[in-house]
DNA sequence: ACTTTTTTGTGCGTTAACACACGAAAGCTG
DNA sequence: CAGCTTTCGTGTGTTAACGCACAAAAAAGT
């Protein structure tokens, strides 16, 4: 498994790519587990090479929702080393990430220019996302959302499978079970997806695209991770 | 009118703020004004002294919203350096910032490791909070939405007040003119604004945030500029 | 002072999503 | 296979916000 999945750390000079993954480990997260916990500071930072981690923020009254995703295209954790996090990262598809201790990475940073700029560009493009997000969840449909929501979602995986219940999305995309069950199964219908007990499988991308919504296609026309990446995957 | 004014600039070491600072100009910023448009760069970067501006983004059907304020904590247009913008920085309350040109931020950029350190806080705080405006916006009412809206404007403004008609409110936070018209009346009638034609007064804040959602705390609670830069602006 | 424009107040029908409720179906366990 | 649990389908009523329409009030122009 080479560290290099993850795109923060691939493209790195050899001097920077070698300080930091040399005190890393690799370790596997299993789903549902928390990196860490709101107002707790995170331990360590996760290099994502397999794993797909959420990003949770839960009000008080016990609802809480799902505002961006870190895949192999991001890290985990480097906001809370310093600051209590107001948010929680938990760990949504199982897999593999690459570790550094809280401690080390701030120690290291000043001496990596290079990562502390790929820090700088996820970080800026966490931002975009979310404004896009944001504008979304204000004028688009449960339906549409849910699309967007899933196409983005498989980006991350290596197959084209949800494996989650309707229940589990309602939740992380804050709308009720019942509306997801009803959005699924029109979309079903349509044989765009194959819906079974906990398991979605996007069987035709293409007509999922032709329906999502401009904040989709606005999230693909970021700049992304290039293709090499995904073929390390796939070795 | 003192650049430390803006927290960005405030707190530099003196080596990267005198390369900063002696290669900007201050320029007044006149209300309504777009820094840049969507698709396109940005030529400058602007640090506001007193000036307001808006991250706004539009949809293809006409609907926009504003997702971010930046004000003296905050710097615009540094994102769409190099990639063209997928939204638009719009400024909301006249007033003066200092602004460098984009093509001298990118050549020093290199050797301002703190100056680079105070932009990777700043766009994380932003991610924060816009995690928080997210759920802030699925799940809480428009009254609730208005008043956390209102109480961060002001926080950025130099009186309690603010100078916009209902009609702008809506289309900022994507509601129906008259929703926010509903609201405000209801707020005065508890005599917690004041409210004229184009104008609000937050004349009780106390009052209004009694009635706060836990978004505006959560806002509030993030680390944030301190009050010299405030002292230095009344000055 | 009179007209025109902008802004605000208010009513009424529509809609998307919510809350609750309950039964059917699928999967697990013994 | 029988019984239990989880997940999913579906119906009914409720609500918050929407869309439209129009009048009253304030400001601006002539």
């Amino acid at each position: 498994m080479n560290p290099r999945i993850n795109a923060l750390l691939d493209g790195l000079p050899d001097v920077e790519y070698t300080s930091l993954v040399s005190r890393m480990e690799l370790v596997s997260l299993s789903k549902g587990q928390n990196l860490f916990e709101i107002g707790q500071l995170a331990s360590h930072v996760y290099y994502p090479v397999g794993a797909l981690i959420s990003i949770m923020v839960d009000l008080a009254d016990g609802y809480s929702a799902e505002t961006y995703m870190i895949g192999r295209a991001g890290v985990s954790g480097w906001s809370a080393l310093d600051t209590p996090s107001r948010y929680r990262d938990n760990v949504r598809h199982a897999g593999l990430a690459y570790r550094l201790a809280g401690h080390v990475h701030n120690s290291l940073l000043p001496s990596c220019p290079n990562y502390s700029q790929s820090l700088l560009i996820a970080t800026r493009r966490m931002a975009l996302e979310l404004s896009q997000s944001m504008v979304c969840s204000k004028h688009h449909s449960v339906e549409q959302q849910l699309i967007r929501w899933m196409l983005i979602s498989v980006e991350h995986l290596l197959e084209p499978v949800i494996r989650m219940t309707h229940q589990e999305i309602a939740q992380r995309l804050g709308f009720r079970r019942e509306a997801i069950t009803l959005a699924l199964g029109k979309l079903a219908a349509l044989e765009h997806i194959s819906v079974e007990r906990g398991v979605i499988e996007l069987t035709q991308r293409a007509g999922l695209e032709s329906m999502a919504c401009e904040c989709y296609w606005s999230h693909r026309a970021a700049p992304r991770p290039e293709l090499h990446q995904l073929e390390l995957v796939l070795r």
